[in-house]
DNA sequence: ACAATAGTGTCTGTTAGACACTATGCC
DNA sequence: GGCATAGTGTCTAACAGACACTATTGT
């Protein structure tokens, strides 16, 4: 239930946990997926001038919600306005900030490459798969590792990763983002129909020339933003 | 980051947003998906009387994360000691609780029916169905929307009715359940397929005799206790 | 024997992988 | 023309749906 009897108690004498928001944000830079790092700043905290994932308290006044917090961060600590953002998994627990108990809401974006902002003194993309293998602060590892995670699975069914596409795109440009993503070649028949199938793709009309037989380019359809599962167990 | 300059301030001057879990808790009754309801008591809290999902407070001492208070509520609001239990989303905002900024960390959790607790003055199970078209408080019919899409998903894919199961069950039994939560019919030989691609039963050598021929008997693989996705895109 | 449910064999339409083949540019 | 990349046609093996068939009980 919503309240119980311990409520007061826990917001008077006690510590209330902690409620943050965390953001993977990825992209690809010359073809590899990264992840952006910022530069914890603040003296006296813990792990003062590590590199870790952009994250940031709950502003309850500004932030109608949890994914308010996290455009706002994103904003602030990386520059990037509206890429694609969704709800990840929320870490909680006592022991994964030393500032006591806490709460992390950890969502995942994407932003195109040439969207994606600069390094700076502040900011650093960062080759996921490295990122993976070494340590950052807090559990920001386990959660970049879902974040690889779940886009993996998502790409396997799904068209999310034109999210990470400039407005019009080749569908080998497409397809090598794919096979990027998967860590594997992919056969250009299958993916071709698997992109017809899902109807997400829509002809510019355009031609892209590089050195050979000019590709057509595609956007994404307007309405269509999103995903399609697989088939279904019933029956008719 | 996890700390920025807006954070003393908040903390100090400011109402800090509330924490709280809330549990979808499904189960079987006679065939049927139901979920878990308790009735709200506390006077002068918003929906005094009304019938909601369990839930309850972070107790930052007693509960190492929010899973520990996601058994906590179950424990003492249900009366369920240790289901299949799952993080499902978080709801946050100014919005959903007329108390303030609020961020409710739902989960799922599966039961069989021999092990779900009666009904009582404070605890009722509904079918999931009738519940989905009627107005819980809070925003509690979205949590069950999304519960019962996550089952429904996972399900036809997935062993995870499994959970839903009592320890040793007929595959007759195993794909009604299946069929209960999908919604329609399900081939037999298609559905003795999938089981043994998953690899997750095991015959116990026991039969169960209702009226005809007997049903061979199956539990749980030990170890498999969990998914299996679909067929991967790459390559070899 | 017959009814009813459990469980298997097997045909077939569909589909994903494989790869040969055509198309169209640059040099 | 030759080469490289774009894109299509089409064969085939694997598989899921469909359903006939066998198996095993109670009455």
């Amino acid at each position: 239930m919503i309240n119980d009897s311990g409520q007061g108690k826990e917001q008077g004498d006690r510590p209330l946990p902690l409620l943050m928001v965390d953001v993977v944000l990825l992209t690809l830079v010359s073809g590899q997926l990264c992840a952006g790092l910022t530069l914890r700043s603040q003296e006296n905290e813990p792990y003062f001038g590590a590199w870790c994932l952009p994250g940031g308290y709950v502003h309850p006044q500004e932030d109608m919600d949890a994914q308010d917090t996290a455009r706002r961060v994103l904003r602030d600590k990386a520059g990037v306005s509206s890429p694609y953002l969704e709800q990840l998994i929320t870490m909680t627990g006592a022991a994964r900030d030393p500032r006591g108990w806490s709460a992390s809401i950890v969502y995942y974006a994407l932003v195109p490459e040439h969207i994606a902002p600069q390094s700076s003194e502040r900011f650093r993309w960062e080759p996921a798969d490295d990122l993976m293998r070494r340590t950052l602060p807090f559990d920001h590892t386990s959660m970049l590792r879902v974040a690889i995670e779940r886009v993996r699975s998502k790409t396997s069914y799904s068209a999310l990763p034109i999210h990470l596409m400039p407005e019009e795109f080749t569908l080998s440009q497409l397809r090598s983002v794919y096979e990027q993503i998967l860590g594997g070649k992919l056969e250009p028949r299958s993916f071709v129909r698997r992109m017809q199938e899902m109807d997400v793709l829509q002809e510019t009309g355009k031609t892209r020339t590089e050195a050979h037989r000019p590709a057509r380019m595609y956007r994404l359809k307007s309405d269509r933003s999103m995903a399609l599962l697989g088939p279904s167990l019933l029956i008719k």
